[in-house]
DNA sequence: AGAATACGAGACATGCCGTGCCGTAATGTC
DNA sequence: GACATTACGGCACGGCATGTCTCGTATTCT
């Protein structure tokens, strides 16, 4: 079952995802070219062709990694509410820098090819939402989080509050954000919130 | 200070307004083309470049008339948090049409052309604002509003919530949207909420 | 009549796209 | 060691949309 021919050449792949970022970074999706990434990753536009299928899944996997990283949940604290507190600050960081505008790029190239919007769904929307329900219907069941909301009407929006100052081009600063939380969370919480 | 030349012509500026309009229906921002504006107007690029600096521009205008007339809100209560449920609702249903995808495609836009953005937010954004804004605060004077809570962050959070669901081609359902504003009015009631 | 401005039509260069073809390189199989 | 197979970089082609320009013509005011 070993695979006859000439093998990828990871470094090229390497190479290509490496630019890609860079561009995204100085210039972003929108004025991102095929032609640009092939000629500073030292490829050529027949290797991006033959292993992606847009310029939206190309932008995706090499911005999937840092935004997975920089969106990164790790539950410290049993206290469902005040653990979400915790993610949506970081993620409110994580979208200020360079981050924010690669992702508002990304929400614009989904509106034109519907591939890249799979793509974002699947590699990104899910994954962060299955991360994030578990802790929410903890909440529920201990009763912190009033029993007749649904976790993705929460998360629905979280992301969308974030979504609207990314698109709109206004910085998702803290003292904002905590506005945002503070409102959320009185308007989930089981109890008198704290 | 008569105009001295030949006067712009009304039936021209309509036809291509509404030959824009109906490719904005049929195909969307993206695949819009000055192109096909021109042809189905029976007009001539020169006369699009002549009197629009974008494409974003000329979509903008032939939609502001339909969107502020979808989002219209005229009170009918004092009740502030009961009249913003209404409205609430109002534009949920008007979003669920071609209207819809359309904001969604202005949105894309916005993000490949700062001059659409600008107009964005100036012809669109502001005035919904302004509309709005007054109740919110005559609902923290009266109490029923939390006085802690910025009017301008509930409508970050409304409409972030549902350009989250154009951005990501999810229908903006009735079940859904009282979902969202069972929560916002939770979060933002002055005392127990109804 | 003449100046000024708008109009439709079309030409042109530019940029990007998507695809295809070439010669070459790197791997496995016989 | 020859051979098939696959990947690679380079290049060229046609197609489409852009933005700017020029032309001849039309409509208005002075």
């Amino acid at each position: 079952m070993a695979p006859v021919g000439r093998p990828r050449s990871d470094a090229s792949h390497a190479a290509i995802l490496k630019a890609t970022y860079e561009l995204l970074q100085e210039e972003g999706l929108a004025r991102l070219t095929l032609d640009k990434v092939a000629s500073r990753a030292g490829a050529s536009r027949s290797t991006l062709y033959r292993w992606w299928p847009s310029r939206g899944a190309i932008a995706m996997e090499a911005t999937l990694d840092t935004i997975n990283r920089e969106m990164s949940l790790e539950p410290k604290s049993d206290n469902a509410l005040a653990e979400y507190r915790r993610l949506l600050k970081s993620v409110a960081r994580a979208m200020r820098g360079s981050t924010g505008a690669i992702m508002a790029g990304i929400l614009a190239e989904c509106q034109r090819d519907p591939e890249t919007l799979r793509l974002f769904k699947e590699n990104l929307v899910a994954p962060r939402r299955a991360e994030v329900i578990p802790l929410l219907e903890r909440g529920i069941k201990d009763g912190s989080i009033r029993p007749d909301v649904k976790p993705h009407t929460i998360l629905d929006m979280t992301f969308g509050a974030i979504y609207h100052q990314l698109l709109l081009h206004v910085p998702t600063e803290d003292a904002w954000m905590d506005g945002v939380i503070d409102i959320l969370v009185h308007g989930i919480a089981g109890k008198p919130a704290a």
